[in-house]
DNA sequence: GAGTGTGAATGTATTCACAGCA
DNA sequence: TGCTGTGAATACATTCACACTC
């Protein structure tokens, strides 16, 4: 927004800060300092992060609740519906799709494919499974910007590619295969594998290094 | 390990060169060009994140793939098995059960924790179920370091406030709601919604920025 | 010649220190 | 006085350039 040069990941954070504005409904203002015990960062850090995206406070009060979780809403996209594709409706795919936070975030799953005839044609809650080469017309149609992959390994890059060429802007991947798509697309990888190995180096590695020394 | 200073998120991109190796069953060699290609870093990236941990290529010649592997393994900690408690036996959590991701790595799920009385007591799969008041015994008997959280939103703190005085060293939480946890307890979120929020800011902000004149 | 390993240089993110406003 | 907002300083991560070995 401003010409500043915005940090990488700054995202994560303004959800964080975001989810912490959430629960306030009670009041009406709140301080870096309170944003930043919360989130576990520091005031400074949070004043920054917000600075890149516009002057939301007012010096000496603080910040106004309701409008900073609008502004910082209007930042990440949230300020309208998301509909999304689910690829793969097996017990993740499930999962997912009774999950009631993406809704109360505006994020609808709106559609699901398979391919087991089991389950295509059927509907799952509110939503229909079809088999995946409906894809490209279906998505199309609907303005469907977001798809989650939940396939098995073998199917990863294919269902990838189905959603690429269906015109899809981002992908979630869940599946533990890694994906090539174009640059264009945006892609973020949950691997639960990789989430335990990363916590594994950190546990061995904090034996490693001495805890009073430091690194 | 050896004194250097290493980058702090360096285990994510370890656990992504492990992923490329355990697929090169055939090969004998490989090189930190291939490794760059294969998980989109750039070659030199590759070879000073190796070099935090020691020297395991050979000039000229590139890295032996077996004894590459092994040496990543080791620095991530994944040269031995990890027993792990799954607190919240839900949608989710089931899905996590019957995941092979898991096992292949030495990660294995070993036991169960839910309040809903139709589960304690039953076995899902190989694990038992157990109700949340028994974790502090069973935790510590079967020398479980690692939990995982699947629980709604409302019980996860005393879910994890359980699994702390359970001994537990680390906690992998994919509830929605923030976590507090003292500082020896490593803790890492997996916030389904928020991955959506990160993907959403990137479109739009693409929107913003030009996609010629960069940011 | 091919490819690793690494100090030095550059680029990026975080923190400091303080100016400015309610 | 209290708290935001931000240029300047520092710390950190990445990339460059090249010495080194097979």
């Amino acid at each position: 927004m401003a010409g500043k040069k915005v940090p990488e990941n700054v995202a994560i954070r303004l959800s964080f800060y975001l989810r912490y504005l959430r629960k306030m409904r009670k009041e009406e203002r709140t301080s870096s300092k309170r944003l930043a015990q919360f989130t576990g960062e520091s005031d400074v850090r949070v004043r920054k992060d917000l600075s890149y995206f516009g002057q939301f406070g007012i010096r000496g009060k603080g910040y106004e609740v309701g409008s900073l979780r609008e502004n910082i809403s209007k930042v990440l996209g949230l300020n309208r519906e998301w509909a999304i594709a689910l690829v793969g409706v097996g017990k993740l795919g499930k999962a997912l799709l009774s999950s009631s936070a993406f809704k109360k975030r505006g994020f609808h799953i709106q559609v699901g494919f398979d391919i087991d005839p089991e389950k295509v044609g059927k509907g799952i809650g509110n939503i229909k499974i079809y088999h995946p080469y409906k894809m490209p017309p279906i998505i199309r149609e609907q303005n469907i910007y977001m798809g989650i992959i939940t396939v098995p390994n073998e199917a990863t890059q294919e269902s990838a590619d189905l959603l690429i060429i269906s015109g899809i802007k981002a992908i979630l991947n869940f599946s533990s295969a890694s994906v090539v798509v174009p640059s264009y697309v945006k892609l973020k990888n949950v691997n639960f594998a990789s989430q335990l190995e990363i916590i594994s180096y950190y546990i061995v590695n904090d034996r490693y290094f001495h805890p009073l020394t430091g690194d």
